[in-house]
DNA sequence: TAGCAAGCCTGAAGCGCTTCAGGGGAGAGG
DNA sequence: CCTCTCCCCTGAAGCGCTTCAGGCTTGCTA
């Protein structure tokens, strides 16, 4: 190192005041947009600030603002899970578009293991006021952590339809009627029986695609063949019962599922889509990048997660509640579907 | 609402310390675990804690420490390249192992557009003071960010290779020697002549990856074949190109592109692994569900996030510099490999 | 010309913690 | 019995901001 490094203290509001000429007062009141402060002044005090570089502390403010200007996100998921969620990253960046506009941040933690394993993270950053409040996500039946963050009073937005009681507010997809897509398409393709193929049974989500499977089955007058759950982990097995069955068409409740479907069948030496149509869901990239591609239902959780997140910010008192009207899951049609076989 | 609710202020440290009859000062020394205070005491004071519930504030803690316990994360890439990103996700669950057991907390954000788009978010978290430190990811060449970061003064670890001069501290990964195992494999297979297939050129690790391809093509005695590059987007038409030079084995440098070129190989009515054997890398959960399940190469992404953060927690002084030794890649052979034709 | 309102700006307090200098009490040593 | 030391503990200052109650100018109006 050539020039000498004073440690480098960061410029406070009061070296801005100084170069400004004024009190820190009206250094405050300037660049929080406050009345009170001649336009002229106000310009030379934002040129200060710019020359040296300064921003409020987020900390100082934190403390005398009571508000941290972060939400927390606590993911209770094993890494696997995570991989090759298309909801996940997609639900993110919305949020991220929501907190932008806010200068809010967000404060990500990951935990392995399930629900209640994330109960401490909840409680540390709740009680150490590191965040103004929480998105939360996967929520199950008498969730635990709705009593420990009622009892915190911070500010809560499911992200999700509560099972049971919940005090806290809720935004949600249309996702569920996103299974009525494949079915119609797969009828229109003349398939005379269509199979049900979801993920494990105690997740809401799961239930109300599989009750809107059978809805959409009845609509159109079809058979309803078998209807299996499995766990990403145990897809393959479960695949191989459902193919058992001998289906001429599976609608999946992911497109992880549809692809261990396809895997299954392909063992058993049936063609997809020949011998085999098999729908997806949620169209992540690994639909388009399959083999064949897969026929799929696109849900928009970009918005949703924005939605959520705008939500969570009215519900903290920084923006005004949006106008969420969420889009209709739409049905991308690709080369895993096609007429029956015979 | 039957009980009233008196607007619940979080308790303070005075509440505690009137609690157990002591200063605040003795709760500070007591819950920071600092000698001066006799067993019995810090135990009351501990008990008090307790029963109100009360954690510091984390807003008044980095007030007075100039510490905020957190560290950023920018990531500037759209969700499409975060999506099926084997990388990513592991990555980050290693972060919070290292994060977790410092207390420390991560600050994501994720910004459409590349690296110059991320700028302002890296200025706005270093000038208010949001963050303790920053790992940085997806370096390249002539990299933005560092002289606006090494200007800031606050700690930097990369998380890769840094292409040219470096202010700041770096960790890597073994990832490229995991180059030779598929080489050295196909070769086993018979092949003779071996292809590469990666992603941008302008990326560091694409390069390593290349020449490392070349050296294990060298040292095991195969001829060379080509060598292709292509964004995600346009994995598939670059996957044509690389089929009619009519190769019968090809390296790739990632799962995705490993999907595309067997696409591509059925579209042209090539059967995997008969006619073409394919390899991915990253071994992402891709790998395992493709049909057929893809030979692909694992890496430890997790431990590497852990290390990163560890470096970057020790730069930031509240840890010691992990000693990180980065596993080997691991070669997993699956079904998209077998011997040549004929 | 006096009186007043409006506009602009300042000083000081306070957010909840940490830290530091020092006070007081108990025990040990002379 | 007095002094010295060590151990516990406390009071007060200060971190960098926001906010609130005025004070000082202006420029009007009567």
């Amino acid at each position: 190192m050539t020039s000498s490094d004073p440690p480098r203290r960061r410029p406070t509001i009061a070296d801005v005041a100084r170069r400004a000429g004024v009190s820190a007062a009206a250094v405050s009141f300037a660049v929080n947009d406050r009345p009170g402060v001649s336009p002229d002044t106000r310009e030379r005090i934002l040129v200060a600030a710019r020359e040296l570089g300064w921003r409020p502390s987020a900390s100082a403010r934190a403390l005398t603002e009571a508000r941290t200007r972060a939400i927390g996100l606590v993911l209770a998921r094993d890494t696997e899970q995570l991989e090759l969620d298309a909801f996940f990253i997609r639900f993110l960046s919305g949020i991220e578009r929501a907190l932008t506009d806010a200068d809010y941040a967000l404060l990500l933690q990951l935990v392995p293991g399930g629900a209640g394993a994330a109960l401490p993270a909840y409680e540390r950053l709740a009680a150490a006021g590191r965040v103004d409040g929480f998105l939360l996500t996967d929520v199950e039946l008498d969730d635990p952590r709705f009593a420990l963050l009622e009892a915190s009073g911070v500010p809560v937005v499911l992200a999700g339809r509560p099972v049971g009681e919940c005090p806290f507010t809720w935004v949600e997809t249309r996702h569920e009627e996103g299974m009525r897509g494949p079915v119609e398409h797969l009828a229109a393709l003349g398939h005379e029986r269509v199979s049900f193929f979801g993920g494990r049974a105690d997740y809401e989500h799961v239930q109300v695609r599989l009750s809107r499977w059978r809805e959409a089955i009845d609509a159109v007058g079809v058979e309803e063949g078998l209807a299996v759950h499995a766990d990403d982990r145990e897809a393959a097995a479960a695949a191989e019962v459902l193919l058992a069955g001998e289906p001429t068409a599976v609608v999946c409740a992911s497109d992880v599922l549809a692809l261990a479907v396809v895997g299954a069948a392909r063992e058993r030496g049936l063609a997809v889509p020949a011998d085999l149509s098999v729908t997806g869901f949620d169209d992540s990239p690994l639909a388009a990048l399959a083999s064949p591609p897969l026929t799929s239902v696109r849900v928009d959780y970009g918005e949703f997660g924005e939605a959520a997140a705008g939500a969570l910010l009215a519900a903290i008192g920084v923006a005004d509640a949006p106008d969420y009207q969420p889009s209709a899951p739409e049905l991308v049609v690709r080369a895993s579907t096609a007429a029956p076989p015979g």
